[in-house]
DNA sequence: TGGCTTCAGTTAAACGTTTAACCTAAATAT
DNA sequence: ATATTTAGGTTAAACGTTTAACTGAAGCCA
């Protein structure tokens, strides 16, 4: 068995109480006691157990991250980045994180994860869009709450954004830059707010731009902006609509699919058409040509939202319901070219 | 707060013990108090604290896992895949799953990750090559231990390995059965057991084939297999070796960087070379040609190492030092032609 | 009838911490 | 000289479970 505080008590010739309060740095123990306990500490290699600990302080060191088990299973790794953003910080400030997914129909009836009901967490992260009924289950618990690249509809809360709607603006401005004027949009799952957000900085891009907005130009699937998608909103859009020279999909993933299209059916990318994506992929560099994208930092996504959350179990504040919004960047790269 | 077990044993006019017992479907409870403390549980949401349990019963739930830090940041998702394997078990089993990372040059004075040492975790999941020194230092420790992709030098230890020795014999027999008589091999840092046998692998097939083994036709760099240690690999080989027709690398990253230098350099891929991977990663389907590999059942193995380690803890036996071997499967793309 | 089992629970200790309340001796104030 | 404060600890309760040991009633057997 490994040491407890007794152990290095008795070792020290003092209380258990001195032991804990020496590790804590209280003022009441003289530097003279604190070294003693230290030694002790270093000889027996002690180290607190943090069940014990989480016992008493009502703290488990934890941090819950949730995500809907089809955000989980994608292949595009971009929650998966997210993550790994939220273990970085981890490192450094003393937190571990749980991972747990919920379904993507969850319903009023639907069990939390367990680490909530347990209370194996300090505090929750949710990434992407989740559904209402679990946000309504989850703001019962008192716990502090933080949203990465969703915003929930009741707005009391802390959220980490992608800066999607100027985005859009970028991505499209840049195809207009290069003289394009008949500039299509494909998308699918508008009612999530980041693929709405991307539509509408496009659709400000190019009124700023003096370029009419055609409905005709706009395909949005209603389904997940998936690959299989973009192949086939790129097949409704070319074959009623001739004479788009350029394309920006809501996302990598949809652009690959609408690239794959081009590709089978002789639309040469960027000679006949220029596209542009969304998010940066690991896979865009890969693609003949590599795409041209708007980069989405998902690491720093995660860094920043388990750093808001470290705040708010450290200050202990009030619920600050601060926003985030991450800034977004133009990667050009061959898919898209001058007209 | 939310209830405790008291709370619900003064609902069903029981003690505290009753209820515990109960919980635990204790034979010594009859049906009927069972039901007045189950039907007591509903009405006030009670779930037991998993820190209060953890205390007596010296579990977590918890099961580490641990990979250097240059694992965790390199590009290929690979042992990203792995950890979600482990994820996918602990759904159904009553875990979950904290990542640490540890220096890649860990040495004896080293703290281990601070989940071990406050007992956060009832065992511990390795992947990948790590330091001698670690493992060391963590045998002290008595609690389950399992490597994944990665064999031990000390041979007591619970294992899950890719069957990579196999998978060489593949993917040089591949080659040879397309008419290819000089087959090279290129990799890097082969002090790691799974590079190594993929290059004993290579050597059987080749043996077994009747086809000479030449050194002249093995590139093994000393660093790490990436993309660009396969671009330099490619540059010598091809600058010493015009007459190689078939290239079978160490790993997809590796294969991609050799591509690559195919390509700046005017070698058609499959049409002057064939070129024949290992792991199977999201990029080579996106490649041009889309490149033949050995899949690494990644998911797979994170499962099968999960699965060994929740036996180990549920059935409390003995270390079994039980070795899995999972296998793995020739995909044959575009990369690899008939000479 | 009386002693022995079995049944169905209860009591209380234990797990390893933190921390409020308490204590004692020395220092300071009056 | 006595009363009060301060410094530097110690004592003991509490956190929410599990579980070994105990108990009292009922059933059984001779």
């Amino acid at each position: 068995m490994s040491p407890t505080i007794k152990d290095v008590a008795k070792k020290a010739g003092v209380s258990i109480a001195t032991v804990s309060l020496a590790i804590h740095n209280n003022q009441r123990i003289t530097t003279i006691t604190r070294n003693k306990v230290l030694r002790a500490i270093k000889e027996l290699n002690y180290h607190p157990s943090r069940s014990a600990k989480g016992l008493v302080t009502k703290t488990t060191g934890n941090i819950g991250f949730v995500l809907t088990d089809d955000h989980f299973l994608k292949t595009e790794p971009f929650y998966t980045m997210i993550f790994l953003g939220t273990e970085f910080v981890t490192r450094g400030n003393d937190y571990y994180v749980l991972l747990a997914t919920i379904n993507k129909d969850f319903k009023e009836g639907d069990e939390l994860p367990r680490f909530i009901l347990e209370r194996s967490v300090d505090g929750v992260i949710v990434a992407g869009k989740v559904p209402d009924a679990f946000i309504q289950k989850l703001s019962k618990f008192d716990m502090p709450l933080v949203f990465v690249d969703y915003f929930p509809p009741v707005d009391d809360h802390c959220v980490v954004m992608v800066d999607n709607t100027r985005g859009g603006y970028q991505a499209a401005k840049h195809l207009v830059d290069l003289g394009h004027k008949e500039i299509a949009f494909i998308g699918a799952d508008i009612t999530h707010p980041s693929i709405s957000d991307r539509l509408t900085g496009y659709k400000q891009a190019l009124e700023t731009s003096g370029i009419e907005i055609k409905q005709s130009n706009i395909i949005i699937d209603e389904d997940y902006p998936a690959r299989q998608n973009g192949y086939n909103a790129a097949k409704r859009l070319f074959e009623k609509n001739k004479n788009v020279t350029a394309v920006f999909a809501c996302n990598d993933a949809m652009a690959i699919g609408a690239m794959q299209y081009c590709a089978d059916n002789g639309i040469k990318i960027p000679g006949d058409v220029s596209l542009i994506g969304f998010d940066d992929v690991e896979a865009d560099l890969l693609l003949n040509p590599p795409l041209t994208t708007v980069r989405v930092p998902k690491v720093e996504l995660g860094t920043e939202a388990m750093n808001v959350m470290v705040n708010l179990l450290s200050s202990k504040s009030a619920n600050c319901a601060k926003k985030i919004v991450v800034p977004v960047e133009l990667i050009v790269r061959g898919s898209t070219r001058k007209i």
